[in-house]
DNA sequence: GCCAACGTTGGC
DNA sequence: GCCAACGTTGGC
């Protein structure tokens, strides 16, 4: 199965006030009708903590989710999610929950509010990189974990001592163009062997890995490097380049920055 | 639908 | 704590 992100009711056993710290994303449409209150995430401003400082020391601030925009079905469940799913929510807002890998939860946990994270289309036809989605709320306790009905129910989670948590994403974009995997591959062997952003990607380092870190990469070439680090480039320039590249594939345009470091 | 890669489980 | 067996991910 892959990633993670499933669509389904929240928490309609539990008192309101508890549904108010379940998921977002409506279940009415596809539930018997009922009515409950709808936890509407408050956003921080932007500019507020969009740095993550893990006990390692090592900061993100951009990442990558993601999850199977074709029906499949697991356990007599669909667990479609992809990106125009997420687009059609009420608010566009919805949990993301399901992850049940302890690396990937780790980075969740690592989120914060204001955040922006690729939505990636896996298992399909056409993998890849299809918008941007933003943290709308921080990581909380993955109430699908502890439902016998659910696909990802583990019942080896107890209620007072949960494993698994989640965060609350909006849609924010679609990419300019859609980004398959086949371009960020080719682009990753690039620049594995003469340096540049998408070098150790974890999307092809650890392939498996649902949820994961976005960095600026690691050169051989020290003069990229040096660019890298003098200059405040976020990890979201150098994508935003791939999609203005991706747009004008042939064309030798873009005067950007990374321009001379890119292939 | 195949299967390689890799994460998890559990016997010892 | 080793590691073989097993399960899952996800490209192809």
């Amino acid at each position: 199965m892959a990633p993670k992100r499933r669509t389904r009711g929240a928490a309609n056993t539990k008192k309101e006030s508890e549904a108010l710290e379940a998921c977002p994303e409506g279940d009415a449409a596809r539930e018997e009708p009922r009515k409950r209150k709808r936890a509407v995430p408050t956003e921080k401003p932007q500019d507020q903590n969009l740095k993550s400082v893990r006990s390692s020391g090592t900061t993100y601030s951009h990442w990558l989710m993601k999850s199977e925009p074709e029906s499949r079905i697991e356990n007599g469940v669909d667990v479609k999610f992809g990106i125009e799913d997420l687009k059609a929510l009420p608010n566009q807002t919805s949990c993301w929950d399901g992850v049940r890998n302890y690396q990937a939860r780790n980075f969740m946990r690592d989120m914060k509010v204001g955040q922006q994270a690729f939505f990636y289309h896996s298992n399909c036809k056409e993998p890849g990189i299809a918008g941007i989605i933003k943290i709308v709320k921080e990581a909380y306790v993955d109430h699908t974990q502890f439902d016998k009905k659910d696909v990802h129910y583990d019942p080896s989670s107890k209620p007072d001592n949960p494993k698994w948590s989640m965060v609350d994403v909006k849609f924010e974009r679609m990419t300019k163009r859609f980004i398959p995997l086949a371009e960020l591959k080719k682009y990753h062997l690039q620049h594995k062997s003469k340096g540049g952003p998408l070098s150790n990607m974890a999307l092809f380092t650890r392939a498996r890995l649902s949820v994961q870190p976005l960095t600026t990469g690691r050169t051989t070439k020290p003069k990229y490097h040096a660019v890298l680090t003098s200059v405040p480039v976020s990890v979201f320039m150098i994508y935003e380049e791939l999609e203005k590249r991706m747009l004008v594939l042939g064309s030798s345009g873009s005067s950007s920055l990374l321009r001379n470091h890119w292939y």
